[in-house]
DNA sequence: CATATTGCGTTTTTTTAGAAAGCATTGTTG
DNA sequence: CAACAATGCTTTCTAAAAAAACGCAATATG
């Protein structure tokens, strides 16, 4: 599952690219609308920010915006930031992957499969992007 | 990610699979040979038996043994068991469903999206089974 | 300068994962 | 039936991670 952290970022992160690149918008606007704790949003949209998805501006008329366009940041990006692995298995992740003690990999049926999995995953979730997820 | 526990669960349903069904294996053993720790190892054993996946006898010449033929046991049926839901929300498991509040359910991107992703997993999951972890 | 806003390190709280302990129960065998 | 060999089950502990809150610093605007 999806930490609470990733799900408000695809909250924000969607509340964002409906409003456009235009004008900034408040941290506390998205909170109060998205239900998100202030300071945990914080948080969150400053990583988005120094991993170059967000911009944002201080002082007044300050707030976030996309760096980039929502239809140029895949799914993948926002999980792999936020939540770490996709994979199920450490030994078979692509950005974070991991030796597998004790296992002869390649002929280990178990990572054969987790591969699959993974591949299925990504399949999708590299291709949708944030602008898949507002437009109805 | 797959926790440690499921992840020490395959490692020993794969070995049980590999000893055949006829006598039973010893916790200590598979413990031994998957480096798992002993009373660990005597939780999860005793999970997959209570949902009547494995089957065990006491006693001298007891151990543990599968209930049912390893290629009826579907990856997706372990990993519900003891890591819980395969979906990567809430909203879309179909299993461990929970009602999502602030958005309209068959209208949110988020959700069809993360459907497919579900969807696509399953397809894999509840068709590989144990068997297909072991032949090599 | 006053005000509005994000930046960011620290701390707190809550939850979950991982593991260990200890005794109870059941089965086997001589 | 005694002795031993195993699993059964509940409880507890610890550590790490997730979730959230605090407070002040930095910066931009008018």
């Amino acid at each position: 599952m999806l930490s609470k952290k990733t799900q408000y970022a695809f909250q924000a992160l969607m509340y964002l690219a409906d409003k456009g690149r235009e004008e900034p918008v408040l941290i506390a606007e998205i909170a109060k609308k998205k239900k998100i704790p202030l300071k945990f949003l914080e948080n969150i949209l400053l990583e988005l920010k120094n991993a170059g998805i967000l911009e944002s501006k201080k002082g007044k008329g300050g707030g976030y915006f996309f760096a980039q366009q929502p239809k140029d940041v895949p799914l993948a990006k926002v999980m792999r930031l936020l939540d770490g692995p996709i994979s199920l298995l450490p030994c078979v992740s692509l950005y974070f992957y991991e030796k597998c003690k004790n296992c002869d990999e390649k002929n280990c049926g178990f990572r054969n499969v987790m591969s699959q999995v993974r591949d299925a995953n990504l399949k999708i979730l590299e291709k949708k992007t944030i602008a898949d997820l507002v437009r109805n």
